[in-house]
DNA sequence: CTCTTGTCGAACACCAGTGTACGAGTTACG
DNA sequence: CGTAACTCGTACACTGGTGTTCGACAAGAG
């Protein structure tokens, strides 16, 4: 892009901002421009130099977030016995889930509607992917759509986040726990 | 209280307040109390009178909606197999997480932490005491706390909310798909 | 019929956030 | 070293909500 001449100074800042982004907003989806620009060590207006609304910014942030996610993903060995396969990334996405639960709120209501659908596109793939794979040994059921098995494990995570914060469970039990309920709902009937 | 002397007029305006409060909330979490108060028919000041802020308004209608709810799911026949009588609780109280779902949001955005879950507590511990006995029965899990179990049926059933509002499934399919998934999520392993 | 209770609209103060404008100062890059 | 790129703080305009105040007016209760 034209953009290849980036000052070092204003790459790092970026950078800086990017970073203190994620971290506020993690701690406050609504968290301001002004919050993270000084959690940035930054002035605000060099903010909105780098980025021309909040809602880039959320986006940004949530791109990385996504991406750094897909990393991590793409590590885990999907081979084997499906529902061994699916524990193992189910281990994985949890701790994602865990982590980047507020910035999914924050992206929320920050980005258009059916935006944060489409970045989800490249880890709910994969999901499907190894379900499509089990249903074919037979091992999770058929009677559902793969769709629907998907967003049921998205939600279960979601809803362990739920918990922990409640205080009804810890976050070392989340991951057993949704392991051991997934396992029993896809499994066919 | 000192307040059984209502004008006539008045009981009719925190009526009309409530229930276009209800229909706003519905359609739109972030509704105004102007908003409100111009579909109630009645000045904003005059909602004002009734309700001191709208965080007590929002809390009003959110007890409403919990106790109209409560009344339906309390003619649920929840005798006979636990498996039978779960299908039929998940039946009726999808139709009022698909009714409510909005609300929930407005609610869970405009009152203070824990509230929400603090008038939860009649309907979760419905589906406990079914839970319970169908674990002392041996046909639901005992792995697993019921409580997680609980939250874990809350979540697939907004979840299923979710994917109807992205076109993934229809309302009509949703109760099945619940029950189906539920039932494998709560059997013994 | 009277008087209390309630209602109305308009106006106001307030707050918190977003995004922009300016001008002076600083920093990297060649 | 000079210049272009970048940053800074302050200040401003704007938006959109909340909650209050006022005085005039209407309606129900006894």
């Amino acid at each position: 892009m034209a953009v290849t001449t980036r000052r070092a100074d204003a790459q790092r800042n970026i950078a800086a901002i990017l970073t203190a982004a994620a971290e506020c907003l993690t701690r406050d989806p609504a968290a301001s421009t002004s919050e993270i620009a000084k959690a940035a060590g930054v002035g605000r207006v060099t903010l909105y130099g780098h980025f021309p609304s909040r809602a880039e910014l959320v986006d940004a942030v949530f791109v990385q977030a996504i991406a750094t996610g897909e990393q991590t993903l793409g590590q885990v060995d999907l081979t084997g016995d499906p529902r061994d396969a699916l524990a193992r990334l189910i281990e994985s996405s949890w701790q994602l889930v865990d982590q980047y639960r507020a910035l999914l709120l924050a992206a929320q209501d920050a980005l258009p509607p059916g935006r944060v659908q489409e970045l989800h596109a490249d880890p709910m793939a994969r999901v499907e992917r190894l379900l499509e794979r089990g249903r074919a040994e037979g091992v999770f059921r058929t009677d559902l759509p793969t769709s629907w098995l998907v967003s049921v494990m998205h939600n279960v995570m979601h809803g362990a986040a739920g918990e922990i914060q409640a205080g009804r469970i810890t976050s070392e039990q989340a991951a057993p726990y949704i392991t051991a309920t997934l396992l029993g709902a896809f499994a066919p009937a």
